[in-house]
DNA sequence: TTCTTAATGTTCGTACACGAACATTGAGAA
DNA sequence: TTCTCAATGTTCGTGTACGAACATTAAGAA
């Protein structure tokens, strides 16, 4: 695991995880012995973890978490967007997009108003703030990226995209 | 994406995310686009997404998480663990093992006490309730992880994992 | 035009996730 | 034996996640 700040024990404390000398008890009636640790669910887990504390330490820019920085992005990309649809491109439910925007407004980086043409509907726009937080960001995403996928080769990097990408 | 009990739009509201026709604006001076939905960070998060839905649609059994699952498990394995030790092995920090451990403790399926040899500590086992349990969740977790990795072919799904390791 | 149903958001409750600050306890150094 | 510092937990605050219930509004059927 990457160091992370404050960490309190040398035995890594924090998402690190300690590894024990496999002793796959759990078992007995089946054949195939079932380890924790080598399920999908708790590596998916532990690589998202991983990814998501490169990218808090890399970021740098006044706090951003992950998601509100996807959520900046597609509204850069798109200029205008309504709150829902933004929650679909970003993988959102409605209820989670809603804090996100929510914080985000608070911070003066996106603004919202009714669409007048549909009254159910918020749309969401960038500042001139957000904008310019999202010009400096973009270069750190790359990077966070390659940070990630560093313990890979470049062959291993596009295979494991490729597989990755199915698994949405 | 897998079908997830109470859908609100036909358009996928929930984890689903929209695919738009590509369109990577963001980047207009380096020669290599950033796309979002390319990205390891955003890919993991999809993936870890799918995962858990998966597990919760799975699991059955009276409602577990799989934080809680994989906690159950590591003591299961174990007999008796220290909290603190406890989280390491499954990758949470003191603060959120912390939380897991008490809920579980709340629904009368594992003990915790004061390590009498050392007061700092605090062990945790399985109760009788909570060791049934494990017994009758283990085979579907592994039922999970098959399903989990359904989307890829026995070789890739081996390919993956070797690779997903890497990125703990 | 009404009636029904879908779409969009909001609010509530529960469960991670984790940095930070803090209290207690133990172990080794001086 | 003190003194220092590491180890273990707890508490607080902020930010996802997401099911569920609800209000409002729009669109299409009868």
């Amino acid at each position: 695991m990457a160091a992370i700040a404050g960490r309190r024990c040398e035995t890594n404390q924090q998402p690190g995880a300690e590894r024990l000398s496999r002793a796959p008890v759990t078992d007995r009636k089946s054949n195939k012995s079932y380890v924790l640790e080598d399920q999908v669910g708790y590596l998916l887990r532990r690589a998202h973890q991983r990814a998501s504390a490169i990218f808090s330490k890399l970021i740098g820019e006044e706090r951003l978490t992950p998601m509100q920085y996807g959520t900046l992005i597609k509204i850069y990309d798109l200029s205008e967007v309504t709150q829902n649809r933004l929650g679909r491109l970003v993988a959102m439910d409605p209820a989670t997009i809603n804090g996100v925007v929510t914080r985000l407004e608070e911070r003066s980086l996106i603004s919202r108003e009714r669409d007048p043409d549909n009254k159910r509907r918020v749309l969401c726009r960038l500042t001139a703030k957000g904008k310019s937080l999202v010009r400096r960001a973009i270069p750190m995403g790359q990077r966070i990226s390659e940070k990630t996928l560093a313990p890979l080769s470049i062959e291993e990097q596009v295979e494991f995209l490729k597989l990755l990408d199915k698994l949405k």
